[in-house]
DNA sequence: CTGAAAGCGCTTACAG
DNA sequence: CTGAAAGCGCTTACAG
């Protein structure tokens, strides 16, 4: 049950007869004699030691440690992102500490801080999400990564939604439809907010149904199925992301609705999925590694200049024209 | 850049004028009286006081850290697991160190160890991996899940992945199918091996073309529609997981053979896309969150008994059978 | 270059 | 019930 080092620095020190701190000084690059290094690294591998995560935090200046919060990991667009910030993190020495939705937010903020993370991405903030605020309440920096928080005092970064929401809107006017609907995301989520505007922006003219999906699979396919079941379908439909768009293809193949003979169907993220040959989902692609590693950059930066005014960066997103639109029937 | 707590428990006891024992005490449900509680929880709350990791870990019989390792979190299959493993570990007051292939295989091991992590499960150990070896020669349990080591002394878990490949072989032959293809997954992995010596004891006297996929999107992608635009095409397709049969989908769409028209597909794992109308997908289900809890378990169960013999769970599969196969043209 | 010492923030016996 | 003290395994000045 014990987890203590099977072997501790001072024990190397003792074997390698020299002081603890020398051990330590060849670990770390302080300086050493060539032979004093030569006799410590001997014992070192021998023992294959690693030294204690838990003591270098508590005495060191540094943890090492970031935080990433996840909303939700089964959803394919957050792996990518974290794999991203994850080669960007640890190719300067930092560890990444996950916070996904399993522990509750308030929960998780105490994670955080009892782990001592030097920092926190967030991927899925809300404008009225207290936790961000929290955090950096306490004095750690944190990054506001693919949703952004309007006037936090914190580096953001994240795609041109609005112009993702014109770019979609564009599209379908331009192949000629007018009965519009839009699929839209969680109410208050940066990405829902823009791209919705973004949206509207081209379609002031015409009646747009909303329909809430809540960036969910579940109940995006549910609300399309009700939608492409009921009176006054429309001939197009823009969802604000890719994971409910797949959800209303799907949909459309229960209600026997051909895509895009009967419906067109735009997507917004392009995740790998929205490329497969069954799915050949017309999208808005946004940089979502790169978004995730500027994420990372960002928080390297502010580890570095806590000064530093903060950066709000805005990526540009393009229209990917695949198989599921077309001019209405 | 110092990344130190903003207060410690020291600084508590001084406000709420108590020994530090007596903060740790509260914090730990020491006998503390009702008032002295009472005076430290105030302070406790106004500070929003949380307690180091780093120190407790350090002091304390073990540091609640328990490693996964995940080969591609980009799989749809690992989140899924992930998440289930991390209820099981959450409950228990676990944490959970992630590792993923973005560091190298030894520098996972090496950060486990430093980490001080009481125990770790591997989800995707091959027969030649030294790595759980390594880990359990440094006195740390590990639990191989989803695939196994022949003869590892450790807890395992995995489902009956022998039978897998028989459902998938039956359901082709009573379908009529002669000309078979198997599409492999990684050379030495246990669900390959498995998979592959169930469908083959029921064809066995059937030739079996066999290409090699990896468990890989994009190789057996370029797999299939290399085996598709050859000779002899073959008309049924297993495929030892869902993410190489999705390929095998998407690949028959790019070489213009109807499924189940053409070629008839059988995957394994039945992860949630393959439900999707979209894909349809005939596949044989294993109980991949249930997997991953029995997997969390045996390591909970070992954490509280280092003595106990090594157990090895086989969990039952069943054939889903979908659109992706019917009789031979 | 090297050692002895202090100290990081806690938990855990040990007295009282 | 409560406090004083030891000690976890390290890093980091500080002497020599």
């Amino acid at each position: 049950m014990a987890r203590r080092p099977s072997v501790t620095s001072t024990q190397i020190a003792r074997e390698a007869r020299v002081a603890q701190s020398t051990v330590s000084r060849v670990l770390n690059g302080g300086s050493v004699s060539p032979q004093t290094r030569e006799r410590v690294l001997a014992v070192l591998e021998k023992y294959d030691f690693q030294p204690s995560q838990a003591a270098r935090s508590l005495v060191g200046a540094r943890t090492g440690v970031v935080g990433v919060v996840i909303r939700d990991l089964t959803n394919p667009f957050y792996p990518v992102m974290v794999k991203a910030m994850e080669r960007v993190l640890h190719e300067r020495g930092l560890r990444l500490f996950l916070v996904t939705d399993v522990v509750a937010p308030e929960e998780g903020v105490a994670m955080l801080r009892r782990e001592g993370v030097e920092g926190a991405i967030f991927t899925a903030a809300v404008a009225t999400d207290p936790l961000p605020g929290r955090l950096s309440g306490h004095g750690i920096p944190v990054v506001l990564c693919h949703r952004t928080i309007d006037g936090f005092p914190a580096d953001q970064v994240e795609a041109d939604n609005v112009e993702a929401g014109r770019l979609a809107a564009g599209h379908l006017l331009e192949l000629g439809h007018r009965r519009l609907a839009m699929l839209t995301g969680v109410p208050g989520a940066s990405t829902a907010v823009q791209r919705g505007a973004g949206f509207r922006e081209l379609t002031a003219d015409l009646p747009v149904v909303e329909v809430e999906g809540g960036f969910d699979y579940d109940q995006s396919y549910a609300a399309v199925r009700a939608l492409l079941s009921g009176p006054d379908r429309p001939t197009a439909l823009f969802c604000q992301n890719d994971v409910m768009a797949h959800a209303a293809l799907n949909a459309a193949v229960a209600e026997g609705v051909d895509v895009p003979g009967a419906l067109s169907v735009v997507g917004c993220d392009d995740v790998p999925v929205s490329g497969w040959e069954r799915m050949a989902l017309t999208t808005v692609r946004q940089p979502l590694v790169r978004i995730a590693q500027v994420a990372a950059e960002l928080l390297l930066d502010r580890l570095a200049d806590a000064g530093r005014p903060p950066r709000h960066e805005v990526l540009p997103v393009e229209l990917v024209t695949r198989g599921t639109t077309a001019p209405p029937a």
